[in-house]
DNA sequence: CATGAATGAGCCTTCATTCAT
DNA sequence: TATGAATGAAGGCTCATTCAT
């Protein structure tokens, strides 16, 4: 058997993966609710009795899809964390394109809708998002802020609220990404939206003479 | 029963508004699909039976409910745009804590998340809420923020993503409370955020010392 | 309201009592698994979905029907119990003759083979029928025969088997009626059986002469 | 793996047998309907697909548990038939004790409460059964008693209830024992209660003097 | 022969919608 | 107007059956 060319027949070990892509695609487009199995499996390209091969229900699915998201993300925060020393504007140059340009390239958007659409149905999920990935990372760039303010590099002020100010145009673009552009919306370069916005932050709006 | 006492009784013209009320909370806490009219009928204070008196459908109730939500805004848009004259910074100040005090005490925050979480539903409503809120506030503002660029007062930039870059923290904050304060995320002052925020654009990140 | 004619337009209190005949009828025909609620439904004269308005599930309906079934001959039981004193005799004429007719005019029959055939799937329900009914009737039996044995009235042996054999043809025949007279098998007058029964148990079998 | 050991393997021969035996005690614990054929195959060894190396269908298995039942019972019938002279006593004394004991021993007591429960849906088998065995058993009883009536041992009496009399409690027994034993109920001794069942038939219930 | 992944028809259950009162 | 019992289409899930290996 699998004498040595594994090319056609399908492999049933990546059947699992190939459904949850194909349900990431379903839900973010219609939310959990009105996403039809069937509608997943014929865009996995398996029939609908398969998927109960491989996940116990819808919910199953579900949760495989945001828990997918997860792990990928867990690791920019990791990255973000482990990048403390050094000026923050260095930091936060270099994390910001890198984090920009995961968005951009990550179903990511996708499953943020999701999470937001369905956090009141899904509770767990909400929770493991939160605790996992947001507060990680708001925690996370909350103490790159405290120690650049106890450098006396950043000015006094909520940590936490700066974390937020800084990956707040991100969220916002990527949302308006996934909700607007599919109805004409004119669309936002992330890449370039955090460019200005840390070069903004930095060194704040208003030219030389123009400070209050 | 009750037989002619006029009692305390509700008029019969609150109802549709009664009815949109309750659809805003149910729509906002299960999301469309998850959303049963049984519940929005309870919560309304009427039957089932009542919602079909002054709405077709359920998307019809949905409709009202988004629609309703938008009218409001658009005055503040209004204002904004209004307010054009005059130092940005005045503006912003004047501005952000107006509507961080809106979007506090309204349940905006919930219809965005709807908003958000249906877009691919009902593209129609995704395409009202861009056109008459999201597309106007953002050009409003980008309208004020070129005309300080042309008074010299704000540093060149992409003017629709400096106005992402105002409006964006205000939005996550009020996203942040709707999808993670229930599964216990620490709450932002959504006050505090913005006004933090906007000194932040205006005057930077950094200490005067810290500029790179 | 319910002016003076309740004669047409059907009466909602009576939709539960209709569902569980209908569901009886249905169920003893094919069993739990294979009776289908479009088949129980349509033969009560309601939708599909108006079983739902009285019933939680399937098996609800399922438990409703055997429980249903169950009260009316606990007041057998009560009955034979209550005629303790008198020769034996007398007791199981005056019963048998009772009990018999009973069976023959109610679906008791079809409610037994359901029992026998779902206990395997429906534990509590086997149960709740044999504490309820089996385990009583026997009892109250053997009280019975016990007291007989007791006035020197009835031989020795074990009282639980004796009432086992004087239950025992009724059941066989009510059974043979439900399993083997559909596919042609000759009937049993139930009737009939449980007076010669008892004659022949009171009276024995064989003629005077033929006593070994 | 397994190269080439002639190892203990079981003989493929046996293969329909093992998957009949394994598919009765699922049927019997469960009825056709609730008996998933994953459930056999496992416990009968194989793999799903092997069951329809040997059977054509579902069905057909149950068609096979239930005939091959049949087999040995058609047996004791013809032994039955065969014992015909002598006493009647001697006849149904040694018969019943021979009957009690394979019945306690075999699974037709399973298979009975199977018959039983899928009469409805398998009239073809519930005609198989009677015609094979029900009829048969009742028929050669019958034969037997009314050639003990005609040599005047036997009372008067329909000869066809008679023998419902005599196989009554032990199939009311066995049934008990399938239906209400795994809830509990206390067994009975399948063959004391035939030999007590005999003894009271040919004598009597009664004390000699008690006679009415 | 044997396997077990894959299929898809079928059924229970839900719920938006209707309508007699 | 208002009610809520009734409807029936839709969809999640199961499982007998098939078939490529």
């Amino acid at each position: 058997m699998d004498a040595g060319a594994p090319k056609f027949r399908r492999r049933k070990a990546d059947r699992p993966a190939e459904i949850v892509s194909a349900a990431l695609a379903v839900f973010a487009e219609k939310g959990f609710a009105a996403a039809k199995l069937d509608d997943i499996a014929r865009r996995a390209g398996v029939s609908k009795g398969a998927v109960y091969l491989y996940f116990e229900t819808k919910e199953d699915v579900f949760r495989a899809v945001v828990g997918q998201a997860i792990a990928p993300n867990v690791a920019i925060v990791k990255a973000m964390a482990a990048a403390h020393p050094g000026p923050l504007a260095d930091l936060l140059r270099g994390v910001s394109a890198h984090v920009a340009r995961i968005v951009s390239m990550t179903p990511l958007g996708g499953v943020l809708k999701m999470v937001v659409g369905e956090a009141g149905n899904f509770p767990e999920i909400a929770r493991v998002w939160h605790d996992e990935l947001v507060s990680q990372a708001l925690g996370a760039m909350a103490v790159a802020i405290e120690a650049a303010q106890a450098r006396g590099e950043v000015k006094p002020g909520d940590s936490r609220i700066y974390a937020l100010q800084l990956i707040a145009p991100l969220l916002v673009a990527v949302l308006h990404r996934e909700t607007f552009e599919p109805v004409g919306a004119t669309p936002f370069d992330l890449q370039a939206v955090m460019a200005q916005h840390i070069d903004t932050l930095l060194c704040g709006l208003l030219m030389e003479g123009a400070r209050t």
